[in-house]
DNA sequence: ACCGTGACGAGAT
DNA sequence: CATCTCGCCACGG
C-alpha cells in the first residue's frame, strides 16, 4: 500500500473554504488555519493557495494576511489582478489593503459555523 | 540528512 | 504604538 500518504488532504481542504467564501467577502490564511485545526501554520495555508493558484476554481484573491493585505498579489498573473479581482467583488482596496477589513473579514470558524 | 526559505501570526520589547 | 523575534509545517536545494 501507499504508506506515503500525503497531506494533500489539507490542501483540499483549504480549497474548499476558499470557495465558500460569500462574494464580497475575504478571509485570512491564519483564519483558514485555524478552522483546519492548523492554527499556527498560517503559513502552509498559503503554500497551499501556491499549488490552487494552479486550479482554475480557487479564487485566491479573497484570501489575504490578518491585516486584510495584499501579501500575496504578487504571485498572480499580474501586480494588479488581486486587487481587481477583489474589486470586481465589491471590496475596495487602497495601496494594496482592503478597505473595512473589519467588516469585510470572514470567518469560517464563527460564520460559517 | 541538513539548512534555508516562505501568499503568516502572535507575543515580547 | 511601532518594530523585532520566534514559532508553525512543508518543500527545495
Amino acid at each position: 500500500m501507499d504508506t506515503s500518504l500525503k497531506n494533500n488532504n489539507y490542501f483540499e481542504q483549504v480549497y474548499q473554504v476558499v470557495q465558500l467564501i460569500p462574494k464580497g467577502r475575504a478571509t485570512s490564511y491564519g483564519a483558514i488555519a485555524n478552522y483546519l485545526g492548523l492554527k499556527g501554520g498560517a503559513r502552509m495555508v498559503g503554500w497551499a493557495m501556491n499549488a490552487a493558484h494552479a486550479l482554475p476554481d480557487i479564487e485566491a484573491h479573497r484570501v489575504t494576511n490578518r491585516n486584510g493585505q495584499l501579501t500575496g498579489k504578487m504571485h498572480f498573473s499580474t501586480p494588479t489582478e488581486m486587487e481587481e479581482l477583489l474589486d470586481a467583488d465589491g471590496i475596495q482596496v487602497t495601496n494594496d489593503q482592503i478597505e473595512d477589513w473589519k467588516t469585510i473579514f470572514w470567518d469560517p470558524q464563527t460564520e460559517l459555523l
